[in-house]
DNA sequence: AAATCAGATGATAATAACTATCAAGTGATA
DNA sequence: TATCACTTGATAGTTATTATCATCTGATTT
């Protein structure tokens, strides 16, 4: 699901990371966005209430939030690394046209695994992630 | 499937592509590995035989074929570019301790998406690739 | 409430991967 | 074999990220 600031602050605490209030500004923000910030995005954000913060701090924090499980990264071909304040089981679809991206949840899904073709052996598999891609709604109605 | 040195050659010349001693070797290169090499390993590849390449025709070259639809990028949390002289219908499975990616095959897949959470509208979906991690077969074994 | 100190910060420099620019060179067609 | 649009190598620049390190500070202990 995606994390109210509450329930990060929650989160950090129990995970015994330490609580400053460049973390804070940085949970704040992400709690209030259904958008993919990237580092750089967050570090203008941070600035304007902490003008004195630095990108390497931005980097560094929102490593540790990754590390501690508070929020998720979505990489990119050729882009910056984007923040996603969900965590919880879901997908992404990225529109070719505009280059947006939007949470995708399943309700149902399910795939059999080609072994002979595939050389997996008996390898375990944890998670599975899709990345869907095509048109977005407004990009086919802009056209 | 796997494309062989011929096949990339055939399909360089009808896509119109210009044929370079730069590119001959970089399809040959591909066309002889199973792995997905980044584009510094196929620079080193490509240096031993044409000693004065330089890493911007490898780039310039690598998303030339990409373009062409010759060979596929895989993209990796902080990790470059790698490449994957493959570009039939596959998915991926990186194993979180070693790092490498094994390609996958599935004989069948479906899937439901939750309209209602997604917020997807009736955006038109193109293609999906998934992305499976979990430990590998030598891992497994070697603990 | 003050002392402690592991961990965090800002300043700064460095790195890695890629991209832009451009004069000179060259495949492929005519 | 002449032509020329496309390609190359050399080079500099960019962007995102990481490393280093002296100083500072949350949170636990006293």
């Amino acid at each position: 699901m995606t994390n109210s600031f509450d329930m990060l602050l929650d989160k950090a605490r129990t995970s015994g990371i330490r609580l400053t209030p460049q973390r804070m500004e940085l949970l704040r923000a992400l709690s209030e966005t259904t958008k993919h910030p990237t580092a750089d995005d967050l570090y203008r954000h941070v600035k304007r209430i902490l003008p004195s913060v630095t990108q390497a701090t931005i980097h560094r924090n929102l490593q540790e939030l990754v590390k501690a499980g508070l929020i998720a990264t979505l990489e990119r071909t050729g882009r910056p690394t984007q923040y996603d304040p969900t965590v919880d089981d879901h997908h992404h679809f990225v529109c070719r046209r505009c280059g947006r991206i939007f949470d995708v949840y399943l309700s149902h899904s399910e795939y059999r695994i080609d072994r002979r073709k595939s050389e997996l052996g008996d390898a375990s598999i944890d998670r599975f992630e899709i990345h869907f891609d095509g048109t977005c709604t407004d990009c086919l109605a802009s056209r």
